[in-house]
DNA sequence: TCAACAATCAGGATTTTATGCATGCCTACT
DNA sequence: AGTAGGCATGCATAAAATCCTGATTGTTGA
């Protein structure tokens, strides 16, 4: 269950995404200015944070700023009209999304499932689906708890196609992006990695599915 | 050409909605009671409707309900000035939008535009309609919640005829966007992946519709 | 009704991927 | 230095999956 952290002044606001956030089966925890949100988003990790711009105290984009000096905790902002150009302001900061008010629940909440989705599995620094782990700050790989042998390039191999999970990856975009843009090995190189890596994977290799004359696909869900 | 209803009993509110969507482009239809509201919904595929919630019979809220038993056309809400609570209660019902009483056309307007480009299949890097879903980005197809394994030319076929629907495709347009423009196939390859491609979308293989003499094309509305 | 066109079918041809093995490079250790 | 071992790579072959074709059957519209 993803964990929703709303900020707003307004008490209108926060009760009508709440509800609707509730609604769809998330857990929600409100705050009504910029302190007190930056103090809980310090002590408690959320899924994801609905931010308004405009609090009694520091701004959005201080919490934002603050946030992201420890976390990377997806942000959607959300901006009274006419604040657009605070748009380009923002996604300097580590903004995901923008809704513009006053908005309709159900897009707000789509967005919020657009970026969960995006992001889960893939919390910061690890990855986990099952008894798959990998842990990307110390490039580790553990399959049913215990350590799998990965070579460089099969870890960076996985590590591309997790970032990328649910994505139709193409060979050529494989191989540009895990070999570098100068390489121009044989196609099987690539074929002989992922089998490689499939191996190691044991009963997880099925998450790497081939997509026949385009590339390959990781999935995870 | 996107298709509105307005239900509202006072007639000068339903005029005003009428003429400003009628100048938007939109083909309106009108009903002054839940009653006969629910009876077109029934009979009609709107691709939104604009409800009041007071209405003379039964109110706003159970013609939406009932409205979601069957499908899932947005809706936006009118309310009278103080009825904020209803926004709350709106959510159970599937509200998309809500606009408070007296309103400015304009902003209605822009409100359904929203909704409805934001509804109209195509949204991005996803087709939706009923239960056939496509993920542009994975590649991948759900006919009613299940993958289906399209082959790559199969997939390519139908995100051809996704990217044009609405078009008439020609044979030769089709082969040759989709083969390319050297391919001197035989016509039956085209009738082959046709067909394969109907099976695979099961009860939605009508969305291709033949044109004789003429080619194919993809129907979704 | 007839002619034109579309749908269907099955299997051989083709394309693409998987696999196993050999090679050569690089690093670490002796 | 020399050497062993690990790793990336390339190739040959095996195994699939997918495509295409031509004959045949079904359907449509004038």
């Amino acid at each position: 269950m993803h964990k929703i952290l709303i900020v707003d002044d307004e008490e209108k606001i926060r009760t009508l995404i709440s509800k609707y956030a509730v609604f769809e089966g998330y857990e929600v925890c409100c705050a009504e200015d910029g302190m007190t949100a930056t103090e809980l988003l310090r002590s408690r990790d959320f899924d994801i944070v609905i931010l308004d711009i405009m609090l009694p105290d520091v701004d959005g984009f201080t919490v934002c700023r603050e946030l992201r000096k420890t976390k990377k905790t997806p942000v959607i902002m959300l901006s009274a009209r006419g604040e657009e150009y605070d748009r380009l302001h923002g996604f300097e900061v580590g903004v995901d999304d923008y809704v513009v008010k006053p908005f309709s629940p159900k897009e707000l909440m789509m967005r919020v499932a657009a970026i969960l989705k995006r992001t889960s599995n893939v919390s910061g620094d690890a990855f986990e689906y099952e008894g798959l782990k990998v842990d990307f700050a110390g490039r580790i790989v553990y399959v049913d708890g215990k350590k799998a042998d990965l070579t460089p390039k099969e870890y960076d191999l996985l590590f591309y196609l997790i970032k990328n999970k649910g994505i139709a990856l193409t060979r050529e975009k494989l191989i540009s992006n895990v070999w570098g843009y100068d390489f121009f090995g044989d196609d099987r190189t690539l074929d002989t990695h992922i089998k490689l890596l499939r191996k190691n994977l044991g009963s997880y290799s099925g998450l790497i599915v081939t997509l026949r004359g385009v590339g390959y696909r990781f999935e995870a869900e």
